[in-house]
DNA sequence: TTAATTTATATCATATATGATATAATAAAT
DNA sequence: ATTTATTATATCATATATGATATAAATTAA
């Protein structure tokens, strides 16, 4: 993943936790960022930390950490399983 | 990939290809198969071969081939790849 | 029917995603 | 301030995605 990009991102997700209304402004971003955000949005709101989802999904911690970096190219497959543990559905399309 | 499900998907694709107006019976179908859906729908729609796609987006005819034969996993970089060729922005999101 | 075009399948090499462990950094709670 | 909990980062092993080539199968054109 870029470089850059990923930096930029850091401070997205800073803005997530202090204050999830933010969120909005940043429909306008790559795809992988958009349901990045929309990912933790959700774990937060369900009161879930990465552990517990992670737990739910059978993988670790670490693993969602690395998800959550936006430094990640993750596969369809994966996407899903986090979805699943969010309980909810992954949305693909084009357009 | 799941050899039975990638069994009944071959006969969507014939379908797709057959009548393309069959495409919204798919709908509730895993987001894999939907998203492929809209992939080849689309593509021949714009008249492109797998040949002329994968050239747009720098890839080969049979790694397109592949995609499309959804008995694969694709990641979220390359499916933003092949929406491009399609001129087309790919959205994921949850529920 | 034959030739040409398009798509599917098999396979290999390489890059990268994924699972995992360990540990550092940060934040929260006491 | 000191634990405790949470998240981030580094790294390794392994599985798998991706690019590529070759070729078969299927479809279309002539």
């Amino acid at each position: 993943m870029n470089k850059k990009i990923a930096a930029s991102w850091e401070n997205v997700k800073k803005e997530l936790l202090k204050d999830s209304s933010v969120y909005k402004e940043y429909k306008s971003l790559e795809p992988e960022y958009i349901i990045i955000s929309q990912m933790i949005k959700i774990r937060i709101e369900q009161g879930l930390t990465q552990k517990e989802l992670a737990e739910k999904i059978g993988t670790r911690q670490s693993n969602i950490s690395r998800l959550e970096s936006g430094e990640y190219n993750p596969s369809l497959e994966f996407l899903k399983k986090v979805a699943k543990g969010l309980n909810k559905e992954l949305i693909v399309s084009l357009s």
